[in-house]
RNA sequence: GCCCGAGUGGCGGAAUUGGUAGACGCGAUGGACUCAAAAUCCAUUGUCCGUUAAACGACGUGCCGGUUCGAGCCCGGCCCCGGGCACCA
C-alpha cells in the first residue's frame, strides 16, 4: 500500500467529525489548557496558505498538550460583523446576513480540509443574536456602571446615585442632585458612566460614512478602504477605557506577551508623570486662571510664551478685541484642513498671537499667550508653557515669529537647535541654579505644589474609545430615547435583533437604521447607530468556555474551570485595538464579578505574516517581445508582474503564458540556454500580483499533513517569511519515507523486534528535541529533528514496533492524518488524540551518555564519552588521564582545563 | 525624530544562549535504475590557496575596534533592512 494520503485524509476527517473526537467538556479532573486563535473575519477572498499559519501553530500545541494529558478548550469561530459585508451589500443589493453566510461556509471547508482539531460544537459567530445577546448584556452593564476611582474599580450606578443623593459627589452637592430634572440627572450620570454618551471630537469618515475609533484610523485614512477622515465634533456613543488606563499598563508585567508587543500597549497607553501649573493671564483688562500641563516644569524659568491649542474652550476667553479677527481666520483654516494634511505638514509652522498675556507664576514675567495647531485640544489641558530652548517644538515656533530663546542649562548651545536632553547644571533659574537636570524636575514639582502653584499629574494618550458607527451590520445598542433621555433596554428584552431593511447605504446622514420600520420600544424612538466591529471580538473567548448557555455570557463553574486563555495566537496588527479592547472588556467584568480573572489571554504568541513570492517578466519597450532575466540588462524593459502558477523554478511555461492574456499569445521570447527566466521578489500576497496561493491547492496535490508540515518548517513563526512553493517536496518527501518504514508496498513491515541502542538513541534524541522544541514554539526544529531521525532509522531499516509506536505519537500533532492511519495499523482502537505522551519520556531520561570533544587551546584532538551524570571535575580527571597517555602532548604543559557541561572541553595548553 | 526587532551559503533557515558555524530542507552538479519520463536512491555542494590526489592548512556570520583560552552570540562606534509611534509638552 502506497501512502494515499487522499483517501486517507478525508477518511482520518470524516472519523473525526463522526465521533466527535474533539468535543471537550468542562467537567474533568484533568488540568486545562485553553489554546484560542484570533478568529477570523470571514472575507469573500477565501483563506490564502498565509491564514493557517497560526492556526497550525495553535492546532499543534494543542494536540501536544492532550497527548500530555491537559484537557484542552481549542475552538474557533468567525467575527462576522464588519464593513466589507456591507460595502459589498451596498453595491450589489445582497443581504450581508447572506453573503456573511457563503464566506463562513467557504472558510469551513477550507479549514476542515487542513485537519484542524478544533471543537466545533462550541462556534460563535459575533452576527448570531444568540452570541451578540452577549454583547449587548455587556454594554447594558457598562452603561449602568461608573468607575469608582476609591476602589479603583468599576461599581454600578445606583452606588454613585445613592452617593450623590445623600452626601453629593465631586462638583455636584446633595441639594443640587435632588433637586435635579430627570434630564439633567441624566446628564451628570452620563459623565461617570463606563458607556457614555458624549460630545467630542470624533474621526468621521466620509467615505464610509461612520465614525471610527483611533486604532481603526492609520496616516489619516481609514485602515478599511483608504478614505481620507476628518476631525468633527459630534456626540456619539464613547467606553471609558481611559478609566483603566493605569491598570492596563502595569496588568502588562504579568502577561507573557512579546516585549515588542508590550511596548506598543505601553506606547498607545503613553503614561506620562508631569506638573500641572496655574498661569494667571489677562486679556483686554479681564483676568483668568489657565492650567497647563508640563512634564519640565524644571525649565519654568525658561519660558517665553504660552501657546494654545485652536480647538481650545479658552480661545474665544482669551483673543483681545483687536486680535479676533486674525485669530477666527486662523482658527477657521485650521479646522477645515483634514487630518491627513496636519499629519503631513507637521514641519509647517504656523500660528497667530491671540492678543492676551499670561504672568509666569515663578518670575512675574509678562509672556503673550499664541494660538497653534502644534498644541493639541485633546491632551493634558490644551494649553502648554513654551520653553523654546529645551523643547524642538516651541524652538521652531520661536525661530518662526521672533520669540525670545532663554538657555537655562549651563553650557548649551542653542544657536541652530533646542536642547532637548535631560541633562546639565541648572543656570538662569532662580533657586535652581546649580542642580543637575534630574534633581531640578523634583525640586521644582516640589516647590510648585508648596507654594500652591499647581500639582503633580499624571497624563495618558489613550483615548476613550467611539462606540458608535452609522452603519447597519453591527450590534443594535440595547438603549431607546425616552422623552429624548437615553435609557437602557431591560435585559429581558434582549437580544435586540437587528431589524431588516432593503438598502443598505447611510442617507441623508441619518445611519440606515433610520429607515427602519417599527424601530421602537413602547412607541419611544430605539438608537439608530450600531456598534463597531471590536464589541462583538472583545469577550468571545468567554463565550466558548459555555457557548450554548442561554442564562450568562459564561457559568461561573465553566468560567472557574476554563479562567482565562493559556495560549493566544495572532498578528500583531490587533495590538493597539483588540488587544486593549479586550483587556479593558476583561477588567470591567472582572470588576463587577461576572468573571475570575482580570486579564484575558495569558500567553500570546504573534505569528509572522507568510508573503507571496511574485515572478515578473520583462517586456522590452515598444515591443511584445520579453527578455529573459539574465540578458534583461541590454534592454530597456517593463517589470510585468506573472501569475505564478505559469512558472516552475522560477522558468516560465512559455506557451501557457501565451495562453494566459490574449495580448500576449504572439509574444516572442528571448532565451537564455533554451529557457526563459523570470524575475522574482517577495510582497505581500495579493491577487493583483499574481502570487496567491490557496491551500486546497496544495492539499490535493501534496496533502494537509505536508501543508502543515511545511508551513511550520518555513521558519519560526514569529517571523515573516515568503511562501515558496519549491520546497514543499523535502517535508513531502519525509512523509513518504516515513510512510514506508510501516509498508514496503503492500507488506507490513513492522516487527516486534527488540530495537538496538543506536535505534534508541535516535528515538530519544528526538523526544528530547520535541520536548523542549514545541514549548518554546520553535516549530521549525522540531520538523527537522523528525527528518534527523528518520534518515537514522531509515538507514539502519528499523521498522520496529517498539520505535514507530512512539514515533507515530509524536509526529501526530504535526501530521494527525497519517499518525492516526499509522496508529490504527499498528492496531490500536481509539484515536491518537487519546494516545499519551509522558511513558516514553521515562526512556529518554534513561539514555544518558554525553560525547565530549576534547580541544588543546581550540584545537580538537579527541573525544571521551561520559555519564551525562558526570561532574566537571571528574570530567576533567578523565581527560588528564587521557592526555598523560597522548604522547603527542610532549612538553606542553597543562595550564588549566575548561568543562562546559554537554557540551566540550578545552584544556588550555602553553 | 523617538521606541522595538533583525543582518549567517545560490535560497528558507540551524547553532542546546559564550563552546567543533552552516544542522535540516530547497536548489544546483554528477551518477544509479528506466526505451524514456516521473518517482526513488547514492555522491558532491561556504570561499580561497597548495600538491596528481587526499589528509591537512588558511579565511569566513553587515563594517571597524574591544573583552575572553574561545565571540554569530557580550561591550563600544558605524552601516543597512523590517516593524511600531509620531507635534502627546
Amino acid at each position: 500500500m502506497d501512502y494515499d494520503f487522499k483517501s486517507v485524509e478525508s477518511k482520518w476527517q470524516e472519523y473525526w467529525a463522526k465521533n466527535h473526537t474533539y468535543r471537550v467538556s468542562s467537567d474533568s479532573k484533568a488540568p486545562k489548557f485553553y489554546v484560542l486563535d484570533m478568529f477570523p473575519y470571514p472575507s469573500g477572498a477565501g483563506l490564502h496558505v498565509g491564514h493557517p499559519l497560526g492556526y497550525i501553530a495553535s492546532d499543534i500545541f494543542a494536540r501536544y498538550k492532550r497527548l500530555k494529558g491537559f484537557n484542552v478548550l481549542h475552538p474557533m469561530g468567525y467575527d462576522a460583523f464588519g464593513l466589507p459585508a456591507e460595502q459589498y451589500a451596498i453595491q450589489t443589493g445582497q443581504h450581508p446576513a447572506v453573503t456573511t453566510a457563503q464566506n463562513v461556509a467557504r472558510y469551513r471547508s477550507q479549514l476542515d480540509r487542513i485537519g484542524f482539531s478544533f471543537d466545533w460544537d462550541r462556534e460563535v459567530q459575533t452576527c448570531d443574536p444568540a452570541y451578540y445577546k452577549w454583547t449587548q448584556w455587556a454594554f447594558l452593564k457598562m452603561f449602568g456602571s461608573w468607575y469608582d476611582p476609591k476602589a479603583d474599580a468599576a461599581r454600578p450606578i445606583e452606588e454613585l446615585v445613592e452617593l450623590l443623593s445623600t452626601k453629593g459627589y465631586e462638583d455636584v452637592t446633595a441639594e443640587q442632585w435632588n433637586a435635579a430634572t430627570e434630564q439633567e440627572k441624566s446628564d451628570i450620570l452620563m459623565s461617570y458612566r463606563i458607556a457614555y454618551q458624549g460630545e467630542t471630537s470624533v474621526n468621521w469618515c466620509e467615505g464610509l460614512g461612520t465614525v471610527l475609533a483611533n486604532d481603526e484610523v492609520k496616516d489619516g485614512l481609514s485602515i478599511r478602504g483608504g478614505y481620507p477622515v476628518e476631525q468633527k465634533k459630534m456626540k456619539q456613543w464613547q467606553l471609558r477605557v481611559s478609566a483603566y488606563a493605569e491598570r492596563l499598563l502595569s496588568g502588562l508585567e504579568s502577561l507573557e506577551w512579546t516585549d515588542s508587543l508590550k511596548e506598543m500597549q505601553r506606547n498607545w497607553i503613553g503614561k506620562s508623570e508631569g506638573t500641572e501649573v496655574v498661569f494667571n493671564t489677562e486679556c483686554d483688562g479681564r483676568i483668568l486662571p489657565v492650567t497647563i500641563f508640563t512634564t519640565r516644569v524644571d525649565t519654568i524659568f525658561g519660558v517665553s510664551f504660552m501657546v494654545l491649542a485652536p480647538e481650545s474652550e479658552l480661545v474665544p476667553q482669551l483673543t483681545s478685541a483687536d486680535r479676533k479677527e486674525q485669530v477666527d481666520a486662523y482658527v477657521k483654516e485650521v479646522r477645515k484642513k483634514t487630518e491627513r494634511e496636519r499629519m503631513t505638514e507637521t514641519k509647517t509652522v504656523t500660528g497667530v498671537f491671540s492678543g492676551a498675556y499670561g504672568i509666569n507664576p515663578l518670575t512675574g514675567e509678562r509672556i503673550p499667550i499664541w494660538i497653534s495647531e502644534y498644541v493639541l485640544a485633546g491632551y493634558g489641558t490644551g494649553a502648554i508653557m513654551a520653553v523654546p530652548a529645551h523643547d524642538s517644538r516651541d524652538y521652531a515656533f520661536a525661530r518662526k515669529f521672533d520669540l525670545p530663546v532663554i538657555p537655562i542649562i549651563e553650557g548649551c548651545d542653542v544657536s541652530g537647535q533646542s536642547f532637548d536632553a535631560k541633562e546639565g547644571i541648572m543656570c538662569n533659574s532662580g533657586f535652581l541654579n546649580g542642580m543637575d537636570v534630574k534633581q531640578a524636575i523634583e525640586a521644582a514639582k516640589d516647590y510648585v505644589e508648596q507654594k500652591g502653584l499647581g500639582r503633580r499629574k499624571t497624563n495618558y494618550r489613550l483615548r476613550d474609545a467611539i462606540f458608535s458607527r452609522q452603519r447597519y451590520w453591527g450590534e443594535p445598542f440595547p438603549i431607546y430615547y425616552k422623552d429624548g433621555i437615553p435609557t437602557a433596554l431591560p435585559e429581558s428584552e434582549l437580544p435586540l435583533t437587528l431589524p431588516q431593511i432593503k438598502e443598505f447605504k447611510a442617507q441623508g446622514g441619518e445611519p440606515p437604521l433610520a429607515r427602519a420600520e417599527n424601530w421602537t420600544y413602547n412607541g419611544y424612538p430605539l438608537e439608530k447607530n450600531t456598534m463597531p466591529g471590536f464589541a462583538g471580538s472583545s469577550a468571545y473567548y468567554f463565550r466558548y468556555m459555555d457557548s450554548h448557555n442561554d442564562r450568562a455570557l459564561v457559568g461561573r463553574e465553566a468560567n472557574e474551570y476554563w479562567r482565562s486563555v493559556d495560549l493566544y495566537v495572532g498578528g500583531t496588527e490587533h495590538a493597539t485595538g483588540h488587544l486593549i479592547y479586550s483587556r479593558f472588556w476583561n477588567k470591567f467584568l472582572f470588576d463587577l464579578g461576572y468573571v475570575c480573572e482580570d486579564e484575558p489571554f495569558r500567553k500570546l504568541i504573534n505569528q509572522g505574516m507568510i508573503q507571496g513570492r511574485s515572478n515578473f517578466v520583462y517586456r522590452i519597450a515598444g515591443t511584445n517581445t520579453f527578455v529573459s532575466n539574465g540578458l534583461r540588462k541590454n534592454y530597456q524593459t517593463t517589470e510585468i508582474h506573472v501569475d505564478i502558477s505559469l512558472v516552475h523554478n522560477d522558468k516560465l511555461d512559455v506557451e501557457a503564458f501565451k495562453a494566459w492574456r490574449p495580448e500576449y499569445s504572439d509574444a516572442e521570447f528571448i532565451l537564455e540556454n533554451g529557457e526563459y527566466v523570470c524575475g522574482w521578489a517577495v510582497e505581500k500576497m495579493s491577487k493583483s500580483m499574481f502570487n496567491v496561493v490557496n491551500p486546497d491547492d496544495i492539499c490535493d496535490r501534496y496533502g494537509a499533513d505536508t501543508l502543515r508540515l511545511y508551513e511550520m518548517f518555513l521558519g519560526p513563526i514569529e517571523q515573516s517569511k515568503p511562501w515558496d512553493t519549491k520546497g514543499i517536496d523535502g517535508v513531502n518527501r519525509f512523509l513518504k519515507k516515513f510512510w514506508r518504514l510501516f509498508y514496503d508496498r503492500d507488506k507490513w513491515l513492522v516487527t516486534d523486534e527488540k530495537a538496538t541502542p543506536a535505534e534508541l538513541k535516535s528515538l530519544h534524541k528526538l523526544i528530547g528535541k520535541e520536548q523542549q522544541d514545541i514549548e518554546n514554539f520553535s516549530y521549525n526544529t522540531t520538523v527537522s529533528a523528525f527528518m534527523i531521525a528518520l534518515n537514522e532509522l531509515g538507514e539502519m531499516n528499523c521498522s520496529k514496533r517498539e520505535i514507530l509506536e512512539p514515533l507515530v505519537i509524536l509526529l501526530s500533532p504535526f501530521a494527525p492524518h497519517i499518525s492516526e492511519e499509522l496508529w490504527h495499523a499498528l492496531g490500536h482502537e481509539e484515536s491518537v488524540n487519546f494516545a499519551r505522551f509522558p511513558e516514553y519520556i521515562a526512556a529518554y531520561a534513561a539514555d544518558d551518555s554525553v560525547t565530549y570533544p576534547v580541544q588543546f587551546n581550540g584545537k580538537m584532538r579527541f573525544t571521551i564519552e561520559m555519564p551525562k551524570s558526570a561532574s566537571p571535575a571528574e570530567v576533567e580527571q578523565t581527560v588528564r588521564a587521557h592526555e598523560l597517555t597522548a604522547k603527542w602532548v610532549g612538553e606542553m604543559s597543562v595550564l588549566k582545563v575548561i568543562v562546559v557541561p554537554g557540551r566540550i572541553i578545552n584544556v588550555v595548553v602553553k
